[in-house]
RNA sequence: GGGCGAUUAGCUCAGUUGGUUAGAGCGCUACGUUGACAUCGUAGAGGUCACAGAUUCGAAUUCUGUAUCGCCCA
């Protein structure tokens, strides 16, 4: 028998090692059925998942369930990224916190069998949470992003577009994060705004002619890249400049008013004050620089250009620029527009290097003090002011980028990025929501190459050996003597020349081997003539961007490539659109000439309950097990489903689960961010994840949780219970068929709404609003098939003539909305369904056998022949006397038990069908209707209530339980109510505008409403006046 | 600076092509527990739909602008 209790940690446990041991989330290639895939987008193996993972993969969940019972081959492909950088970058700062050593102390084969061992244990806990969680996916199949079969494609990945000229080495400008050595990538970098200063530094000309200044100012908020400064800039007409701002803004003056014009026209004096006290200097300058003249660059005692170069602001600072092309983005693109030399100044751990001697050694904060102090007593600096200055920080080490020249891998974007958008374009690739459509195809627009080296030990080694040459001859013998050593689909050679004013010297001329495979023995032969492995890895997203294919075995041509490729839908969220949707994309076509996907669903993100994104390293991330502990995974999933609507952020508010007393303690800013709390509830004291030293981590430690579960938790409970009611209810129950036409209003009607629900679920999830699905089946779980069917199938089941027939209906009724449930709350139906299949195996409207498994019964088809929108609407007036009999009673404090007499006055139609309805109305209302119809009466002592839309009119028999004030407050409440709308009314049907020009149905519906409230009205009032006579009489 | 999103009840959110009295869950108030469920039931209170303007007979809904918040990009 069923138990009184869902006990979801037990039952979860058992069913999913049930479906594990029957291998129902196991996809085979089934050439009957149509596939349907989903990839999961690979967590990091950096960490545990959080909530927002939770949405995600709840999701992806609920689609391929869908599918699986719809009858596709259904696969869901597990595994884990290897987060290069991020993984790399949580193990060295462990290692830095715990042993004080950095990865070279311990060495690159150390580093890397510590970070193996970091994934092997997050992989497990990751695989974890997603199975605790339901995840139907193949996890026979799991891959990860850095084992054989993924490193293969990554390989073959590599030496297909080095072959094909789209991968090139360039030294170029890079974010550099000192602290773990390596480029990092844009996407990679967040910008902070920060108290700094804006120094003003003066350098001096060399031999100023007559009526040219001694000296140039310049500001920066960087002082020490002075060092590295190769030209000053002015603007090459700045009295065009100057009045091109100025009829900007005139411009704008005139279409604005009030504090907005005010600032224009600030902005506007302070540019007629530079035209009239700068210009001519401006000009000067700009002559100087025509000229030739050149700067002493002071420190360096290098002599440098004075240029022009339309990147000087003339209406900035002084108008003049510094230009340090080696460590600025913007300096870097006129320094290859001027042909500037590059001077490096850093070594790549952040100290300056020995290209001025007196600095070098120094970290940057203490070289900044130097200058400053430095340029100072040379008499040079100007003012310091005050700024907010915009400051680079690495997302991974969360230390300041610093833009650093360094040679790095890139793929040429051009026509990779093209082919991208088209798919996009052409709806090969549909995203939704489809406003994400914009972001995508203007971030490829650009078609900026990607840097994919990464100067980490952990992820792909890029596979190319190369040597650097000064003789172009001599680079030109090693090439050649390289082809020799094997065919063009083992290795591939290619020679660059590498320019003089990108490097600072003289050309050069490298060779790059690429071999196919890998420990090709080729590699010993390459070697020997003089060529070195890269140290470098690649880009995290580089392996990534394959995931589609590589986890089906691409390249090799696998039946399984061959049957579930392309997939079907990738679900992900919206920071990693660019990043990994669009290089799927373009690597999908460029490897297999085929789009990855044909849908991308962009969920919202989870955000807390300051509005701010879920994550560990502030202390606001969910675990989902703490959720699945203390509500479950059912409640969980729903709990997420219900969230996922299309906007872009959702919020869930957090709270400390007290260890102690279990209250939920709202999470703020303040408290969590420390290592213990005390319960305002019951005064203990609980740790948090900061807990560190041994005194916190006495303290139990508290869950973290949000309370928006709730109910979905209750929701799983109320769908347990009523299935409970059903259970218990199945006595004697024989499978017989369904004989639709003559069953009893209540019955057609839950078919026509299980009809209706089963076909707005259907497409509900095959348009990824699973907000409005998971709404929809609550409203109906809940509101209608607890509410009603269950309270009216009461009578009905103890009614033997009726018992039978309402056990089919009821059966039947249950076994849908558990096949509807089941892709988000897989639990608890599947739990259900066991039982129902004890008592009642033969089910349906043709009886047959239910399939052990929910999980892999069928999806309910759509009867469009039970949908009855009469019925529907004549039950929708049950639910209203309904209503209106609960309404009265509550209002005059009629004890529950007692049963009032009661009258419905209505229409014949609606008598018709209410009639046969009579019993429910004590059932449900525990009103015993004792006449109804046209002519139906009255009470001596009456309570009425009319419900004008359908024209009905319920009485109750106050005789035993008058209370006149009640009744009078009541109806009093409620003329006031009608008298505000009947004067809204009439005043809508005066306006002379609203009846002529209001649709007619419009104006006829505003004056039937009007009649009727009149018409109620005066009901009212004679009820009023009765009972105050009756009042005044007792 | 550009793009995107949000602003509706104390909180979290729905609100279909503009049309009677703007909805739900939680929270709150009142009443209720031996018969599926107190993780419950019934009833109720609670909203100038951020602000300003425009379109319209009629705007939470369409348009323009403003403010606040968030995210992304430069």
């Amino acid at each position: 028998m069923i138990p009184n209790r869902f006990e979801h940690a037990q039952a979860a446990s058992e069913i999913n090692q049930r479906w594990d041991e029957a291998g129902c989330s196991h996809a085979e290639i089934d050439k009957s059925k149509q596939p349907y895939t989903i990839v999961i987008p690979p967590p990091n193996v950096t960490g545990a998942l959080h909530l927002g993972h939770g949405l995600n993969n709840t999701l992806q969940d609920i689609m391929i369930r869908t599918k699986r019972m719809q009858g596709y081959s259904a696969l869901w492909m597990p595994g884990t990224d290897h987060a290069g950088i991020a993984t790399q970058a949580v193990v060295e700062r462990r290692l830095k916190e715990q042993e004080n050593l950095s990865r070279h102390d311990i060495g690159r084969e150390a580093l890397v069998e510590r970070i193996w061992s970091w994934k092997d244990q997050y992989e497990a806990r990751i695989l974890g949470q997603l199975k605790r969680m339901g995840c139907s996916c193949d996890w026979r199949r799991t891959r990860f992003t850095l084992d054989p079969q993924c490193a293969a494609a990554v390989r073959a990945t590599f030496f297909d577009l080095f072959q094909k000229h789209l991968i090139y080495r360039g030294k170029r400008l890079v974010n550099w994060d000192t602290f773990l050595q390596t480029a990092v990538s844009n996407d990679e970098v967040e910008n902070v705004t920060k108290k700094g200063h804006f120094y003003h530094f003066r350098y001096p000309v060399i031999e100023p002619q007559p009526g040219e200044p001694e000296f140039v100012e310049i500001a920066t908020t960087r002082p020490e890249t002075m060092l590295g400064d190769t030209a000053v800039a002015v603007h090459p007409d700045p009295e065009a400049a100057l009045r091109k701002i100025e009829t900007e803004l005139l411009e704008k003056l005139e279409s604005v008013t009030g504090k907005e014009a005010d600032d224009l026209r600030d902005q506007l004096d302070a540019i007629n004050s530079r035209q009239r006290e700068m210009l001519g200097n401006l000009k000067v300058l700009r002559n100087m620089a025509l000229d030739g003249r050149q700067l002493m660059l002071p420190l360096a005692e290098r002599p440098i250009p004075l240029v022009t170069d339309e990147w000087a602001k003339p209406e900035l600072g002084s108008g003049c620029v510094k230009l340090t092309p080696a460590h600025d983005p913007n300096d870097y693109e006129v320094g290859i527009r001027q042909s500037l030399p590059m001077i490096n100044i850093l070594n790549a751990d952040g100290t300056l290097n020995s290209v001025v001697p007196a600095y070098e050694g120094l970290t940057i904060p203490k070289a900044r003090k130097q200058v400053v102090n430095d340029l100072d007593e040379a008499g040079l600096l100007g003012e310091i002011e005050d700024r907010d200055i915009e400051m680079p920080l690495s997302d991974r080490s969360k230390t300041a980028i610093e833009p650093y020249l360094a040679d790095q891998w890139f793929v040429k974007m051009a026509d990779l990025s093209q082919s991208a958008m088209d798919a996009v374009s052409s709806d090969e690739v549909q995203i939704f929501p489809p406003r994400y459509r914009k972001g995508y195809l203007d971030w490829l627009g650009e078609k900026r190459d990607w840097p994919v080296s990464r100067q980490l030990w952990w992820g792909h080694r890029i596979p190319i050996w190369s040597a650097r040459f000064d003789s172009q001859t001599e680079a030109q013998s090693v090439a050649d003597a390289s082809r020799q050593l094997g065919t063009e689909s083992q290795l591939a050679v290619t020679l660059q020349e590498e320019p003089a004013e990108i490097q600072g010297g003289p050309s050069s001329y490298s060779v790059f081997v690429c071999l196919r495979d890998e420990d090709s023995p080729l590699e010993p032969k390459v070697e020997a003539l003089g060529l070195v492995r890269d140290d470098d890895v690649l880009d995290t997203w580089f392996s990534s961007a394959l995931w589609p294919s590589s986890t089906l075995g691409w390249p090799q041509q696998t039946e399984d490539l061959e049957y579930f490729y392309p997939t079907s839908t990738l679900c992900t969220s919206r920071d990693i659109i660019t990043l990994w949707v669009a290089r799927m994309v373009l690597m999908g076509l460029n490897n297999l000439g085929q789009v990855p996907f044909s849908h991308v669903y962009i969920h919202p993100t989870i955000l807390d309950g300051n509005g701010e994104r879920m994550s560990k390293s502030k202390g606001n991330g969910v675990d989902p097990i703490d959720v699945i502990d203390k509500f479950g995974p059912d409640a969980l999933r729903f709990g997420l489903a219900r969230i996922a609507t299309d906007t872009q952020d959702v919020r869930l508010p957090v709270q400390y689960e007290c260890p102690h007393c279990e209250k939920l303690i709202e999470q703020t800013k303040k408290n969590r961010t420390v290592a213990t709390v005390p319960c305002p509830a019951c005064g203990e004291t609980f740790s948090t994840q900061w807990a560190e030293s041994e005194a916190e981590k006495a303290f139990p430690k508290s869950a973290v949780v949000s309370e928006k579960f709730e109910d979905s938790r209750n929701f799983v409970n109320k769908l347990w219970n009523a299935s409970r009611f059903v259970l218990m209810n199945l006595e004697g129950y024989q499978a017989q068929p369904i004989d639709v036409p003559s069953l009893p209003v209540e019955d057609r009607w839950l078919l026509s709404r299980l009809a209706t629900v089963t076909k707005e679920v259907t497409e509900g999830i095959e348009q990824f609003k699973f907000a409005e699905v998971g709404r929809m089946l609550y409203d109906f779980a809940w509101n209608e098939f607890c509410s009603f069917y269950v309270e009216i199938a009461k009578p009905r089941l103890s009614d033997p003539e009726q018992r039978q027939q309402t056990q089919n209906v009821i059966a039947y009724g249950l076994d849908t909305l558990l096949r509807l449930l089941h892709p988000i709350m897989p639990f608890v139906t599947e739990s259900v369904w066991s039982y129902l299949g004890e008592l009642a195996d033969q089910r349906g409207l043709q009886p047959q056998a239910a399939s052990e498994f929910l999980m892999l019964a069928d999806w309910p088809s759509y009867h469009a022949e039970h949908y009855d929108p009469t019925i529907e609407r004549q039950f929708a007036e049950f639910q209203q006397v309904v209503g209106a009999f609960r309404s009265i009673r509550a209002s005059q404090n009629i004890p529950p038990k007692e049963i009032v007499p009661a009258t419905i006055r209505c229409t014949q139609s609606s008598q018709a069908l209410l009639q046969p309805m009579l019993a429910y109305f004590k059932a449900l209302a525990g009103a015993d209707v004792q006449e109804i119809g046209e002519q139906a009466a009255a009470f001596e002592t009456d309570a009425p209530l009319t419900i004008p839309a359908i024209d009905i009119e319920v009485h109750v028999d106050l005789e035993k339980f008058i209370d006149v004030e009640a009744e009078l407050k009541r109806l009093e409440k409620l003329q006031t109510t009608i008298s505000r709308q009947i004067t809204g009314k009439e005043n809508k049907l005066a306006n002379e505008n609203f009846v002529s020009r209001a649709p007619a149905d419009v104006v006829q519906g505003e004056r039937a409403a009007l009649e009727d409230l009149v018409k109620r009205r005066s009901t009212i009032e004679i009820d009023i006046k009765r009972l105050k006579e009756k009042a005044s009489l007792n």
